[in-house]
Parts: structure tokens; C-alpha cells; sequence
DNA sequence: CTAGTCCACTGGTCAGACCAGTTGCTCTCC
DNA sequence: GGAGAGCAACTGGTCTGACCAGTGGACTAG
């Protein structure tokens, strides 16, 4: 007879997992309230402080909100991926983690995106693809952030029409990570303007080869250009790694 | 003159925020103590309640860990995986994320590890990856078990060979949540010996194509291994987007 | 030296009080 | 009749104080 290792559970965190069973089980929808604190003390029979610790749990997991005031009780968020995000800026800003894994995962993220991209978007998406080419055209004459922010609602477009919610955040998460990390360099460069009329040049190229549904030749397409942008800022003992990402 | 919405900000949030900011900017490290809860209460001027309800909010993050009787306060922890894999699996119970999004990752992750591992691999890693094949070949033999860990042991090196923690941690996650959704069914299918045999002899291929250098290969054949072995689990109107990250 | 007991701390939970915010209803004034 | 003010009953946020189980260290007895 094989006895293991017990673990005590707290009151709130059974709470936790009744509510998010109910969400699993569809037994509680988004829109939906729960029962105010008051009467949750009284359904779970415990102390209002056991009530609101996993009130806070099930907050800080994107399940629930609470106003003050408000008479209809805490409401059932719509299913989000915050927390996931939340663990992933964590993971993406582990001190030990290099820049240059930071920019081998973006680009990889970023030409998985453009390869599913190529082979699903609709012909709608595609125009908007474009319209977001001339908002950038038309950042470059404004300034760095206003290019910087064109350039996002590209990417997100890409990872929209990638209809993988999990390639979206971690391509949004690692993206602000290593922009973080070297925004100041690239704003400060004497050649500002120059990168970003050629970042332009590449981005109409990814989308060319979107609307030809070339997904592979998309996807090298982008990575080279990621490599090319961002190698300069990667030690040289490094960059083996991200070569062997912009092999033919 | 503009004025802007203004948002009141909860007591907890603050002690959260304080205690966030402090590790980011590295005056709090992993494997520190915060003050006790009693302590805490006197530095930040606040009821008890409130810490514990900032505590219940940095638990569920991830950032610490508190032990009833611990008479050193609550733990920094280090980034975990099983945090990551915990919102994961939460998202993937309410169907926020699908079958379909979670193996595309995979593919996408995998795909990756084994490009960049075919470039950068060593002689002698490559005979840990021939010691695993053989671990595999005898687990076929022991049952699905057995095979499932030596499964993931040929993985867990390939990542590793891939020198990108990012990969890694990702790969683990998203293999233990895919894992966890079909596992049953996998070892319960009626031609179980012939799908490991099978298995067997595709990553066979890949360790050829790594070890002949050929990244790109080597990332083709694992994805459509990957697709052949998990599509018939994905709705056909799904697998598009996995169909996208397999064509040439 | 070892084992047991005690003490001072820790975190977990409880009960009750008070406060600010929200909503709906009623009353008064124009 | 309509608008505004006031009030009551609720909501969530925070506070205070008490009690309990768990932990580790110090002390005592064998």
C-alpha cells in the first residue's frame, strides 16, 4: 500500500475552482453575476475574508470583475487571455533570458503568423493588410512612435487573420518585450528615416507575397528581414541561432 | 484643457503594484522573503486583510508563495512553467483556446526547435538523440506509458539543443496541455503498438534530417508527423490553419 | 546526545464594524 | 407633469480583533 503526499487546500482556492468549474461546464456564462459577497459567505459557508480572497484569485485570472456599489454582484468577465499574457511577460523577462532568444522566438512567432496568414486570409483582410501599409507610409513624416504604432497594427492584423489566439499573444507579448529593450536605440539612430522607409519596402514585400498565398516564401520573407533589423543589436557569438532560422 | 476619466485604485492593487515594481527593477529577487504579513500591515499602514488580499493577488501571478507556520514570510519565486501551463489549461477548460490553436502551437514550437537544433547541435548531442531513439524502440515493448516519457525525452533534448529557453519552456507547456486533452484516447486506440511503432520510425527521420544538417527538412518532417498523428482529433473545419504550417 | 515540550512567531480563517458607491423609490417644488 | 433632492437598502472596500494550526528554535530531562 503506497501512500503519497497530502496538501492542505485553502477554503478560498476551493472557491476558486468551484467557480471555474462552472465556467467549464457552462454553467456560469460571461455577462452572467454571481451572488453578491453577503450571500456567496452564506452558499460557501465561510467568512466574508475567505469570499473576497478568491473573489481576488478568480480577478486576477481575467474571470470576474467587482464595482463597488454595484447592486447585481460580481460580473463574469468574457474568457480572455490575460493571465495567460501575464505568465508569458513573466516568462519573456526571466533575467536570464537573452535578447537574442527574445528575437529568435519573435521571429519565429512572427513567420508563423504570415505563414497561416497567407494561406487563410480573405480578400477583405488583405485590403486592410494594404491599408495598413499607407498608415505607415504616411507615419514615417510624423515620428518614430507613429511609425512604431502602424507597425504593431500590422503585426496584429497578421496574427488576427492567423485565427491562433496563442500565436497572437506571445507574438504581442514578445513584441513589447524586445521593443522595450531597444526602442531608445532605434528611435536615437541617425538613420531613422532611412529604416523605416525600408521596413516599409519589406513589410509590402511579406504582403505580396500574402496575396500570392506563398505562406513559406512570406514567412522566410520576414525572418530575413527581422534577422537583417535586429541582428546588429544581437552579440555575433549569438547570432548561429538565428541564422538557422533564415536558412533556405 | 482635457481631463481625463479618472479610475479609483483598490488599496491591494497598490501593495501589488509596489511589490511588482520593486522586482522588476530588481530590488526583490526570487528565492527572497517579503516581511510577514504582520510587518507588511505596519510598512504599507493598512489592515491585514488588505495584504492578504495583495498576497492572494501575487500567489495567483505566480510572484510568491505563502506557508501557514513558515516563520521567514512569503516567498519570491522564480518564473515557473507551472504557471504558465496552469492558465493554459484554464483557457483551454472554457475552450477560449481550442485543440486546433494548441496543436498549431506545438507544430509551430517543435518545427522551430528542430531547425535551430539541426544547425547548432553538437556530435555528442546528436548521440543523446540516437541514445533516445533507442529508449523509444524498448518502450514500445513496456506500454504507452513508458513510450510517452521516452517521447518526451527526445523532445525535451531537441529543445534544448535548440539553446532558446523560450522554445523550450513553450514546447513543455503546450505538449503536457495537448497531452492532457487526448491522452486517453491515444493510449486506449486499438492499433496503440502500431501508432508508437509508427512514431518511432518518424522521428527516426528527423534525427537523419538533423543530422545531415538539413533544418528546414527536419522542421517539415516533424510538422507533418505532428499533423498526420493529431489532425483526426481537430474538427475539419480547423485544420486549415494546421494544413497552412505543413505545405511547401 | 536525543527526544519531548514549550514559546514565539508564522499564515489561514472567522466575526463584526464602518465607510463610500449605486440604484430605485418617494416626496417636494416649480 | 417633470425634475431634483433625499432616503433606504443594498453593494463592495477596508478596518479591528480574535482564534487556530503549523513551524522552528530553545530549553529540559533522560
Amino acid at each position: 500500500m503506497q501512500f503519497s503526499p497530502v496538501q492542505p487546500v485553502r477554503a478560498y482556492q476551493r472557491i476558486v475552482e468551484q467557480v471555474e468549474d462552472a465556467l467549464a461546464r457552462g454553467e456560469l456564462v460571461p455577462g452572467q453575476r454571481l451572488p453578491s459577497e453577503r450571500e456567496l459567505v452564506a452558499q460557501f459557508a465561510v467568512s466574508r475574508s475567505t469570499v473576497r480572497e478568491a473573489l481576488r484569485v478568480l480577478e486576477s485570472n481575467g474571470v470576474v470583475r467587482s464595482r463597488p456599489g454595484d447592486p447585481n454582484g460580481p460580473e463574469i468577465l468574457p474568457f480572455s487571455q490575460v493571465a495567460l499574457r501575464k505568465q508569458m511577460v513573466r516568462l519573456a523577462r526571466v533575467e536570464e533570458v537573452t535578447l537574442s532568444e527574445l528575437i529568435g522566438f519573435r521571429m519565429i512567432m512572427d513567420g508563423a503568423a504570415i505563414q497561416v496568414a497567407s494561406r487563410l486570409r480573405t480578400p477583405e483582410e488583405l485590403d486592410e493588410l494594404e491599408q495598413t501599409l499607407v498608415a505607415m507610409r504616411t507615419a514615417i513624416d510624423v515620428d518614430f512612435d507613429a511609425f512604431s504604432q502602424a507597425d504593431l497594427a500590422f503585426h496584429e492584423l497578421i496574427a488576427r487573420i492567423s485565427r491562433n489566439s496563442l500565436i497572437q499573444t506571445c507574438n504581442e507579448v514578445v513584441r513589447g518585450v524586445v521593443l522595450g529593450l531597444i526602442s531608445d536605440k532605434i528611435a536615437h539612430a541617425p538613420n531613422s528615416r532611412a529604416l523605416m522607409l525600408e521596413s516599409l519596402h519589406h513589410h509590402a514585400e511579406v504582403v505580396d507575397a500574402i496575396r500570392t498565398g506563398n505562406g513559406n516564401a512570406a514567412a522566410r520573407l520576414a525572418r530575413q528581414n527581422m534577422f537583417d533589423y535586429y541582428a546588429g543589436y544581437v552579440p555575433d557569438s549569438e547570432q548561429e541561432t538565428l541564422r538557422a532560422l533564415i536558412e533556405e
